[in-house]
DNA sequence: TGTTAGCACTCACCTCGCCCGAGTGCTAAC
DNA sequence: GTTAGCACTCGGGCGAGGTGAGTGCTAACA
């Protein structure tokens, strides 16, 4: 079952030259194209031995050949040659990373706008998250009759506020005084810190603001778990880009499907283990009925040990899976320094 | 060069028709169709007429008529009929609205994919604004070593916070009352107070502090002109369901124009005066090349005489406003409670 | 004078048949 | 095992012919 030598270049040949022209490829133009040093017929002995395998499908009997799910499969796992970018490709793209970001969701949609542009392909990111986050600072104070604020500071610098009602009289001095006496003792602590018996302690301390003080252990804790997994689309429109979409209903059904922002979450949650590693999941690998025809490149990237998110590239399974790979690779080692920056000095 | 009732009549006939069934409408089509007493011979004089007074089209000699941007003009300004919403559709959308939203932008997200549900077309909605913005409270805080967390609370109830770098050592103490003068000083002003005299004032008293102070004014001041007019767009996808998009390059400009934040700004920046009305904006009247087969419904919404942002429904020109003005308005009217509800109590 | 019936004409669109070319599989020779 | 040759397949492009919806014009009618 295992491939000879000259199936795996015939094979490789095959993939690459559909990847590029997206057309299928005939023994002929491998014979001519690459060097195998065999004759079209002989190649195309290897091509049927290669369909019967199930590396290669036949979209109909006069047309060339076109790599299966399997070879695709094959072809990534054992054959694609890593694809090094150009000076000048790194060049332009620091130039459109270098701008100034607002904040951390200005960085992801810029950031997955970019490489929906030089993949040209659509791209799904999500924001980042913090690890493990601990709390650096509670405060609260009043901002209105009855009305008072509270200022979550995580560590790793995220900064998180909401307003609640106070329904009994709290004056300004007073909120001082729960708002220090929280903030000492919660700072340094997780969610895991934050037990059964940290919050007897605190309404046991301070029982006659039980009800303010429970509304706002419970925003701590939901800072603290906090999985907001917003997820951005980027360039979803350059699906259109490629031959196989000029169906209108099959790109209507794409965009559909991506638009909606479960099924960009479904996507990225088809990471595994793998860690930084990039990971490649070709057509119904996801388990998803509507990426049946559709690959995914995706990759974890991660700022200053703290922050982590994902991104990933959506194409045809016709992709150009190693440019691709490369592109995320060179992205990853830039958005490192760029959410560290933003997130520390800015937000 | 007014047009006679009868002629008014056969213009609405064929708008109405065609907005329907998207095909060119032809005289005995008319004649049949809608109780005008006249015969399809009659209708086809007037129809002349009106094609050459440029209220409608003809996209060949065999074809039936078609209305020009005039026509439609003429169709939205004197001739739509007010659609009432059922009762039903205002219960679907109400069921659909009554949900938890975590804050603003939630909102804006999920109203805008709601619109374009209903109304099967691209929508562009901004996030709310605060009009004439005022400081309610300054506060700063250290949240680290040489890093102190300013957060601004402005009416309406917005918050904004923002890391600042500390050069020079300032004390959790000192910083406390830095916080509390600069609080005394800025509480109740908007943009057009904080002048150069109060600034002054400011760096009189406290001059020792000038660099940090001149951070902080700045970002308060940022605050108080924001104009954070982030956009969301739902549903862009829903463009493909009108058969004028069926052909895949126009689709794909449509599309890439969408996609792109500043187009999605630019096309909601259309609204002149107009306040609470519906604006509709059809074809190259916007003034953008890439809108000119394309028209756009526009609104204001409105919450709590503070809040204030735009929604605009994208479709061909054939698109049917009177539906689509019925919706923007029925959701208007909810949009209100939403926002005033969230914004008061939650972000 | 306005309205209508009748008729010739136009033109997009569909279908059918045709040819072309790229590609295959098989066979026989090297 | 490799290769040349050849018959066969099949999608795609092209042009001819038919169809039908719609128009414009003219002449008759109220």
């Amino acid at each position: 079952m295992d491939l000879g030598k000259r199936k795996q270049l015939i094979l490789q040949a095959i993939v690459e030259d559909y990847i590029a022209t997206a057309e299928p490829v005939g023994s002929r133009n491998i014979a001519k194209n690459h060097d195998l040093g065999l004759s079209a017929a002989t190649i195309r002995n290897e091509m049927a031995d290669l369909e019967e395998m199930g590396y290669l499908d036949k979209p109909h009997t006069s047309a060339g050949r076109v790599p299966s799910q399997l070879g695709y499969r094959f072809y990534v796992d054992s054959l694609m040659r890593r694809y090094s970018a150009t000076v000048e490709e790194i060049e332009n793209l620091n130039s459109a990373l270098h701008q100034r970001y607002v904040n951390l969701s200005s960085v992801v949609s810029v950031v997955s706008d970019i490489i929906s542009k030089i993949t040209k392909c659509p791209t799904v990111m999500t924001l980042p998250t913090v690890a493990s986050a601990k709390v650096v600072n509670v405060k609260m104070l009043m901002i209105e009759e009855n009305l008072a604020l509270i200022v979550v500071v995580l560590d790793g610098g995220s900064v998180r506020n909401k307003k609640v009602k106070v329904s009994g009289k709290i004056t300004y001095r007073e909120i001082d005084a729960i708002s220090d006496f929280l903030n000492s003792q919660l700072a340094g602590l997780g969610a895991k810190d934050i037990d059964e018996s940290r919050i007897m302690l605190i309404y046991g301390a301070m029982g006659q603001y039980k009800d303010f003080l429970k509304v706002v252990l419970d925003f701590v804790l939901e800072c603290l778990q906090n999985n907001i997994t917003e997820v951005y689309v980027g360039g979803a429109s350059n699906i259109l880009n490629h031959p196989e979409f000029c169906d209108i209903d099959r790109a209507r059904d794409f965009l559909r499907f991506i638009d909606n922002r479960e099924n960009a979450t479904k996507v990225l949650a088809l990471t595994t283990g793998g860690d930084s590693d990039v990971k490649i999941i070709i057509g119904d690998e996801a388990g998803l009925e509507e990426m049946r025809d559709t690959s995914i490149v995706l990759a974890n990237y991660h700022a200053g040990g703290i922050l982590s998110g994902k991104i990933g590239v959506i194409g045809p399974t016709r992709m150009d899976y190693a440019r691709i790979v490369s592109s995320l690779e060179t992205i990853n080692a830039q958005l490192e320094t760029i959410l560290t920056a933003v997130f520390y000095n800015e937000e």
